[in-house]
DNA sequence: TCTGGGGTCCTAGGACCC
DNA sequence: TCTGGGGTCCTAGGACCC
C-alpha cells in the first residue's frame, strides 16, 4: 500500500460578505449577530446597484437568492435587515485569512476574495490533512470570528465539491472512492462548471445527475458542448490535473471596470467623464503592476439592457489614463447609437511587462509628458486618497472621478477597521 | 428606485497572407 | 470564367466562475 502524502483543501467562507459583515459588528459592540437573523448584504437601490450580494441562513429559508433586487427581497421578508457592502472590510478579513492558513503550507492559491485552494503535504508535519483542516475551521472562528467550509481530498475539483456539501462550518472529505456515494447522487447543476445554459442542455440529453454525466459518452457530450463537454465529463469523474498555484497575480490577463451609473446618460460628454473615471482607475491599476495594455474594450448596457462591446488592439501598449481614455472614446463613438445608457464599462487586456514600453513615432501623443503626470497624480493619491487630486471635468458633474476597484457605497460607510479581523 | 462588478476561456467568422 | 488549402490575427459574443 502506498499512502497519500499529498492533499488538495478546499477552503470557502460562509457567506462571506454577510460573515465578515456580522463579525464585524459584533466587534463594534452591536448586540445583533446578522448571521442569526434574516439579513443580506446588498447595494442602495436609489444608485441603482441594488442587488443582493450575500445573504445569511434566515434570509435564505425565505427563498432570497444572491443577485436579486432588494426590492424582491424585501417582498418576500419584510423584515429584512440590508447592509451596504464594505469592500475595504472584506479584503482585510480575507488577508487575515489567508495569513492562518499560510501557516500550514506555502502552497496556498487565492481563488477569489473567499476561496482558497491548499497544497498540503503531511510528511512536512506528520499531521494528517483532515486534523488540519479540522484545525483551521476552528481557528477561523475563534481568532477571525468567522465560520468556513473546508473539502479535504487529492485534487481541485474534488476539494471545491467537497466544501459545497453541508454548511456552514464543516470539514467534509471527498475522496476518489467517495464519488460515487457522495457526488454521483448530486443534480447536475450542482458540478462546478455547469452553469444554466449547460444544464438545460444536459437535461434535454435526459442526464440530471452528476452520476449520470459521468456515465455518459464524452463524444455525445463534446458532440453538443464542444470541448466544455470533455472538461464536465471529467469533472463528473473526478478528474482533474490543475495544480495549486502560488499565485494568481502574475498571470493576470486584463483588468477592467464597469459602472452602473446614477442616472440614465443621454450625453455624450457624461459618457466621456465615465469613460475617464474608469480609465483613471484602470490606468491606475496597470502602472500598479507595472504592466501595459495593447488592446482596449468598451461595453456599454442601454436602459433596456440591450447593448455590446467593441475593442481594438492598439498599435503600442500603454499604460497612460488619459491615452486609455482617447481610445476608449473612438470605441464608444463608434458603437453609441444614442440609446440611453444605464452602464458602462472599460477594460484593457493584452498585458506585457511595461519594462519595454513601445514608443510610437506616429502617434500625435507625448507619452512621455502624459507618463509624467500619471506617476505625479498616483503619488498624490497614493499618499492622501484616490479623492486627493481629479480632474477639472468632474466639478458639478455629479460623478466620481474614479470609478472602480475597492470602492464603498458611499453612503453609509463604516470607519476603517481597527479590530484584530 | 427591478435587474452589480470583476474576471477567464472558448468559438465563430472575416481579413489577410502565402 | 464559382474558385484550393493552410495559417494567423482580429473582433464579437457566449458561457462560466465568484
Amino acid at each position: 500500500m502506498i499512502s497519500i502524502t499529498n492533499y488538495i483543501l478546499h477552503i470557502d467562507v460562509n457567506s462571506a460578505y454577510l460573515s465578515w459583515t456580522a463579525a464585524y459588528r459584533l466587534q463594534q459592540g452591536y448586540e445583533l449577530d446578522l448571521r442569526t437573523v434574516p439579513a443580506v448584504v446588498g447595494g442602495s437601490e436609489k444608485s441603482r446597484h441594488g442587488i443582493v450580494l450575500a445573504k445569511s441562513m434566515p434570509a435564505k429559508k425565505f427563498n432570497i437568492i444572491t443577485g436579486e433586487s432588494i426590492r424582491d427581497a424585501y417582498q418576500k421578508c419584510p423584515k429584512l435587515i440590508c447592509v451596504a457592502p464594505n469592500y475595504d472590510l472584506y479584503m482585510k478579513a480575507s488577508a487575515a485569512m489567508v495569513e492562518i492558513i499560510r501557516e500550514y503550507s506555502p502552497k496556498v492559491q487565492r481563488f477569489s476574495i473567499d476561496e482558497c485552494f491548499v497544497d498540503y503535504n503531511d510528511l512536512a508535519t506528520g499531521r494528517h490533512a483532515i486534523d488540519i483542516a479540522k484545525e483551521i475551521r476552528k481557528r477561523m472562528w475563534d481568532e477571525l470570528g468567522f465560520t468556513v467550509n473546508i473539502g479535504v481530498s487529492t485534487n481541485k475539483i474534488l476539494a471545491k465539491m467537497g466544501s459545497d456539501f453541508q454548511k456552514p462550518d464543516r470539514v467534509h472529505t471527498l475522496f476518489p472512492n467517495e464519488i460515487q456515494a457522495k457526488m454521483w447522487p448530486l443534480p447536475v447543476g450542482d458540478l462546478f462548471m455547469v452553469g444554466s445554459r449547460t444544464e438545460a442542455k444536459l437535461k434535454g440529453l435526459g442526464i440530471n445527475t452528476i452520476g449520470e454525466l459521468a456515465q455518459t459518452d464524452v463524444a455525445l457530450l463534446s458532440a453538443h458542448l464542444k470541448s466544455h463537454g470533455y472538461l464536465v465529463h471529467a469533472y463528473a469523474n473526478g478528474i482533474d490535473h490543475s495544480p495549486v498555484r502560488k499565485s494568481n497575480r502574475e498571470i493576470v490577463k486584463g483588468m477592467g471596470n464597469s459602472t452602473t451609473v446614477r442616472f440614465n446618460v443621454e450625453k455624450r460628454e457624461d459618457a466621456n467623464l465615465v469613460l475617464l473615471s474608469l480609465a483613471e482607475s484602470v490606468g491606475m491599476r496597470l502602472r500598479q503592476a507595472s504592466v501595459c495594455a495593447g488592446l482596449v474594450s468598451v461595453s456599454i448596457r442601454s436602459t433596456e439592457f440591450t447593448g455590446g462591446g467593441h475593442q481594438r488592439k492598439i498599435s503600442v501598449t500603454t499604460d497612460s489614463t488619459t491615452y486609455i481614455h482617447k481610445i476608449a472614446m473612438q470605441l464608444f463613438d463608434e458603437m453609441w447609437d444614442g440609446q440611453l445608457i444605464r452602464k458602462l464599462g472599460l477594460r484593457v487586456s493584452d498585458l506585457y511587462s511595461n519594462d519595454y514600453v513601445q514608443l510610437s513615432l506616429l502617434e500625435e501623443f507625448d507619452f512621455e509628458r502624459q507618463k509624467a503626470l500619471d506617476d505625479t497624480v498616483d503619488k498624490i493619491r497614493g499618499k492622501y486618497g484616490s479623492s486627493a487630486i481629479h480632474r477639472a471635468s468632474f466639478l458639478h458633474s455629479g460623478l466620481r472621478p474614479v470609478t472602480g476597484g475597492i470602492q464603498d457605497d458611499g453612503e453609509d460607510e463604516y470607519p476603517i477597521m481597527t479590530c484584530i479581523l
